[in-house]
RNA sequence: GGAGAGUUGCCGGAGUGGUCGAACGGGGCGGUCUCGAAAACCGUUGUCCGCAAUUGCGGACCAAGGGUUCGAAUCCCUUACUCUCCGCCA
């Protein structure tokens, strides 16, 4: 959520960055100005009643703890006039102020001025190439393959299970996964991070504090019974432990880290984009969240890309960064980052990673604040990435080393595996 | 799932209709004292909104939401959560 004083002062400035996300912000940026000026207007009148009211209501109390009660009938007469009055006019602010909020919620966050014009992924701009392009034979498999043949994935056992999008990982396909969990928080956890284990499902306040409610509340599994949501990430609980906190600016930055598996319905996605590992409805990820401070998140956000490109080096994976043009960006993010490694059998980049910052656009929804030296409450600024999502670095492992031996494990990665080839 | 009790400020904990934003204790911050520290004593201590904008004024907030009343932390209703006992259970 924007914050309303940035939109007031800063009008024509916050419609012309939304342009950059394709969002035509004028009707909707007039309407909301427009309502913060009733919003005030109507309190002001509301808190002069109310004002007025308090005051017989004490002079009533007084006149019956002396026993004028004459005098103290009178005076309530009186205040039952104003009370109509307070009551319409509480009605009418809740009524504007509910509106308020509904546009306000409605705005994405601003880009940053570096993120690109565009509409698409093609539109992305690639900042950063890194490591060699495999050299696969002729006959190389695509991962899904490759799984079968080994007999470490099984798709079809989880279609009959559970449905498609939820494969039985077996073996030392199931090895694999556990060995990168374990890689990827050991890592996360000697840069700095605390590991949290976070509850797999959330409440509606959750979902809303990080924007996945009301915005992609489809993409969500919900259990109806309970009200909850499955997680489509860590970020959300991880992210959420700080709605409605008031934090230290000596606690900053905060470094989390959390393994979780992630539910995603993903409606409306197909083809290519969905075969094999590409795409799942769960799916197992280790995320890092911070919460920053406004003057240093973008060092934060620098400081957690070098992170995530140091996982893809020891994995010894080709990769590349890119940069969301606005067309791709989400609806909370102010600049993320992609990273995505190259599947040599598909022949194609796959999304790996995406690292964010969100500024003060969840902290003001989830009302994170910290406390500065100069005893003032700012909002604290928000960032997470992926580090890492595992099922597409399984395919590009899967795809990159195979060998006619077998699928060589890279070196990193032995110790957790306990074995060197997949065969 | 059944029965009961509870949810108050940074923490503990009073407060059952009338200046209660809230006693008291602890903690934090500032000061006195001291070479310094401790102790003691004094003062101070939340968030949000609005008006005026230099210190000022008004309103809201005692789990959340609604109701009764001139007036509610205090009474009523709904929801959430916590605790105790029983049941079930990894």
């Amino acid at each position: 959520m924007l914050e309303l004083q940035r939109i007031r002062e800063n009008k024509e400035e916050v419609i012309e960055r939304l342009a950059v996300k394709n969002f035509h912000a004028s009707g909707i940026v007039d309407e909301i100005v427009s309502l913060d000026q009733q919003r005030r207007a109507t309190q002001k009148l509301r808190d002069d009643i109310l004002a007025q009211s308090k005051k017989l209501a004490r002079e009533i109390g007084r006149y019956f703890t002396s026993g004028e009660k004459e005098k103290a009938e009178a005076v309530r007469r009186e205040s039952l006039a104003l009370k109509e009055q307070v009551k319409t006019l509480s009605d009418e602010l809740d009524k504007i102020s509910g509106t308020l909020h509904n546009k306000l919620v409605e705005l994405p966050n601003l880009p940053h001025p570096s993120v690109p014009r565009g509409n698409s992924d093609a539109d992305n701009e690639v900042v950063f190439t890194e490591g060699e392009m495999p050299v696969l034979p002729q006959n190389a498999l695509p991962h899904w393959e490759l799984a079968d043949k080994y007999k470490i994935i099984d798709f079809d056992l989880g279609s009959k299970v559970t449905g498609a999008g939820f494969p039985f990982y077996r073996g030392k396909g199931a090895r694999l996964q556990r060995a990168l969990i374990n890689f990827f928080l050991d890592e996360a956890i000697g840069a700095g991070y605390l590991e949290y284990q976070p509850p797999l499902m959330v409440n509606e306040a959750s979902g809303f504090g990080t924007g996945q409610l009301p915005d992609k509340e489809g993409q969500m599994y919900y259990i109806g019974l309970d009200k909850l949501y499955m997680i489509p990430t860590a970020e959300v609980p991880i992210t959420n432990i700080y709605r409605h906190v008031i934090l230290k600016e000596e606690d900053l930055p905060l470094k989390n880290v959390a393994y979780s598996s992630c539910f995603r319905r993903e409606a409306g996605s197909y083809g290519k984009d969905v075969r094999g590992l590409n795409r799942l409805h769960q799916f197992d990820k280790v995320e890092i969240v911070q919460i920053q401070h406004p003057g240093k998140s973008y060092e934060t956000l620098e400081e957690m890309k070098a992170h995530v490109a140091g996982l893809l080096r020891k994995l010894e994976l080709p990769f590349r960064i890119v940069r969301l043009c606005g067309g791709d960006l989400s609806f909370t993010s102010a600049l993320t980052f992609d990273f995505e490694v190259f599947s040599g059998a598909q022949k194609r980049w796959l999304e790996v990673s995406s690292v964010s910052n969100f500024e003060s656009y969840q902290a003001n929804r989830m009302k994170l604040r910290f406390k500065g030296a100069d005893g003032k409450t700012r909002l604290a600024h928000t960032l997470n990435g992926s580090a890492l999502a595992l099922p597409r670095i399984v395919a590009a492992l899967l795809e990159n080393n195979q060998t006619a031996e077998g699928i060589k494990i890279p070196e990193a990665l032995q110790s957790y595996t306990g074995f060197e080839l997949i065969d």
